[in-house]
DNA sequence: TCAATTGTTGACCATTTGGTTCCTAACGCG
DNA sequence: CGCGTTAGGAACCAAATGGTCAACAATTGA
């Protein structure tokens, strides 16, 4: 019963996702944001708030979707082959190629975590729900007898998401491009028995 | 045959490094370095020019110490005690407990790097050097027998590269400070031959 | 003691920042 | 067709930003 909106919000989310993946929450002014979406201050206001809440929602949706992609990868089988797949995933092998946007989540944990309650609380609700599918995936592994057991299959969790977030850091640049892929094939030999 | 500095050059850089350490390049403002140093932004400007002249000396600066604690402790024997002594000091299981400050040179990885030329440079000639470091004690290892031989020293250099910036990235959220500290356990014996 | 030189200070500046407001435009229901 | 309601847009705003400058203070050599 009143003027409806003129831009479609998923795609803006997705134009607003991009801004702050690429140069992060300070240095994306309102000026780019408004330059990325096409839309107006007073339209991004209405919609979404002010430039936090909108980096919220950003940052939130962009968790939701890296859960969705490691779920879904986690659970293939073989064990083996669902970790190396994710990683590959993670290292931006296929298509990432394009810029240095590494990982918006891990790109916020470094600038935002510290000083934002906020973000480290989305940030450490994700890093748990990533473990727990880590290490189910480890555990099946351990099961079949492709992952090693010397380590229990928490320390392993652990261990990989420490690298995890290396790959995702390392991804930054392009001068560690090579060590990240020849880091993603090494670590199948590192996790077997 | 003029008037002397009033304060401590070295005193000052340490402070500014701690301010753009903490807080990053953009989040930290001229007014906030001038809390930090006690300095008035004439003095800053007059003894080391603008914002960005003083964030990359104060980057090379921690990065040149970070080097040097790197090749000390790499340095040492046995191989396995080097490396282990090293990721010891990346986790910041000494005094570095107090904030969240991660490490300076991959907070600067993810913030600046892909849009900072000087910034990439700095930072990939750091790693090139760290590498031949890390590559290094890696070979002692292995010709002592210690390490693993199924991955060539080159490999082993690459993955310990990722580890070492997810360590230090993961370094910046609390909630990980314990995943950090059982990875580094682990690494000994992913390591072991 | 004085002059040359350089550090210190705080006022000053233009620009950019995030944020608001107000007016107009579009829509759908009665 | 109004009319209430909501979106869009541009002007507007206060505050903070990085940066400059001129006046003053301190030091040393002549």
């Amino acid at each position: 019963m009143a003027r409806l909106r003129e831009f479609d919000v998923d795609e803006v989310m997705e134009a607003v996702i991009n801004a702050f993946w690429e140069r992060g929450y300070k240095a994306t002014s309102l000026a780019d944001l408004m330059a990325a979406t096409g839309l107006q201050k007073g339209s991004i206001y209405k919609a979404f708030g002010d430039k936090r809440s909108l980096f919220l929602k950003a940052l939130q949706s962009y968790l939701n979707r890296f859960y969705s992609l490691a779920s879904e990868t986690l659970s293939t089988s073989p064990p083996e082959a669902a970790i190396a797949a994710w990683f590959q995933c993670l290292s931006g092998a296929s298509e990432n190629l394009n810029g240095c946007k590494g990982c918006f989540a891990v790109n916020s944990l470094t600038e935002m975590a510290p000083h934002d309650p906020d973000v480290a609380k989305m940030l450490d609700y994700l890093y748990h729900r990533i473990g727990k599918l880590l290490e189910n995936t480890i555990t099946r592994g351990q099961k079949s007898g492709a992952f090693r057991t010397d380590l229990s299959a928490q320390q392993l969790r652990q261990l990989l998401i420490v690298v995890v977030n290396g790959t995702l850091a390392s991804n930054r640049a392009t001068f560690l491009r090579e060590d990240v892929a020849v880091a993603m094939t090494s670590l199948s030999a590192v996790l077997r028995r």
